[in-house]
DNA sequence: CAGGTTACTTGATATAAGTCAAACGTTCTG
DNA sequence: CAGAACGTTTGACTTATATCAAGTAACCTG
């Protein structure tokens, strides 16, 4: 029997994420030099692992369809949820030095493509933009951690209305609703990831839906008022309301 | 008259940085080879820029004397510094996407080396074991940001301690002392990196003093306890005291 | 579909840290 | 060296968010 799997494999060149994922930046000609190298679409299921912290690195990987989350474990065994991984999106930077130091973890049923270690210097030696690419991608990757970082010193309110627009943002990108999504978190998740108590997050996303700037029924978001949201977000705490 | 900055100017072969700053990982004839390309040491004053938010990118930097710090201004005009760098440390992967998401600025007089933009590619080209040392780096600031941002949610005296402990040992493995050293930042920098109330800073600062931790008058600390100090950075919030 | 498990909500209470206000010490400058 | 400017400390008070506790709703799984 012929691997279903195989024949359902979308190369580069004809996936729709051209212009988000490692792809950005190549001429169509690179680009199928590339879809040659890349190890195309690994089936992995919810809380199935990409890699491993404490992994040797392994690779470059990107989400082709569903979500992940990157997870780090600190020295007092706590977990912390570091970013959520949209399709399109690159992952494995962290291992670059040597070895993983965050787990990424399928948050659903995902297909992820793989730029393999042992792979990536033929890759860029056959791609030369390659190289300047992954720069790029590794620069905007701690360009978000570091927006991330701003984004902890807000209040929860903020820090939760800014977690639900560029949820809604990077979808819209990669051409799903921006009003209408399924969170791909739990509360605790969401707590976790932006540093709030489960209770927290719960009552605040009670809050803004009292202030009908959008709906919430368990994991099925719908947003109503994104100016509400942005003023919300964006309100200096000395501003009066 | 000849230019005496110029005299002082010290090789990446001679600089005492070699196993921490861009030559790290590189034999000497590669470091050799290296040096020529490097625009080495030079000088700003406190509060001059590196390079500024917004600007194009303008290359890899290394810090070879004094201190910096690198600040981003957010949507609302409110500064946060995102990190101190000490010799040895570089900059500047943050605009490798294309503009510096963030400004460098000087803590007191510093020496900068620099990688310019330019001639990274004849760099990597002369050198091929640079680009991989490069992503090496780039990966490094991205855990060390990753870091930060698990320390973010910790209690005010933890991010204290661990804010004291973290410039210990940086200053230790550049060969300086690592239970005396002046503090490069105000309590108004260092509550503004750690998401503090300057009168909070003031306040813990004064505890971790009694409790016989550490000593600070003004900028200059003296670091009393590691094990005490460590003790409250790894602590459990669950676990007794 | 019954019983258990997990996820979420809601309320009452505690507390760490922020804010406001004022005073004090240090450093700089003319 | 006097005065200003800046940085730091201290105290009183407020508040956002965590914690504790309990109950409800959703979702497995046999």
């Amino acid at each position: 029997m012929k691997d279903v799997i195989n024949d359902l494999k979308i190369s580069c060149s004809q996936c729709s994420l051209g212009d988000i994922c490692i792809p950005r930046g190549l001429s169509k000609t690179e680009v199928k030099t590339l879809s040659d190298v890349v190890k195309q679409k690994t089936i992995l299921y919810q809380n199935e692992y990409i890699y491993r912290q404490g992994d040797k690195f392994k690779g470059i990987f990107a989400i082709q369809t569903g979500m992940a989350k990157l997870v780090t474990i600190d020295p007092n065994g706590d977990e912390h949820i570091l970013s959520i991984l949209l399709p399109g999106e690159l992952l494995g930077f962290d291992g670059l030095g040597d070895t993983h130091s965050c787990s990424a973890i399928a948050l659903n049923t995902i297909n992820v493509c793989e730029l393999p270690r042992n792979r990536i210097e033929q890759a860029c030696h056959k791609v030369p933009n390659l190289t300047y690419e992954l720069f790029r991608h590794s620069s905007d990757i701690l360009n978000d951690t570091q927006t991330h970082l701003v984004t902890a010193k807000l209040s929860g309110e903020q820090k939760i209305a800014k977690f639900m627009l560029d949820l809604s943002n990077r979808l819209q990108a990669r051409g799903f609703s921006k009003s209408e999504f399924r969170l791909p978190l739990t509360r605790n998740e969401i707590g976790n990831h932006l540093g709030l108590a489960i209770e927290t997050v719960s009552r605040l996303l009670k809050q803004l839906q009292q202030k009908k700037l959008l709906d919430i029924q368990l994991r099925e978001v719908t947003i109503l008022d994104y100016d509400g949201l942005m003023q919300i977000a964006h309100k200096d705490s000395n501003e009066e309301v």
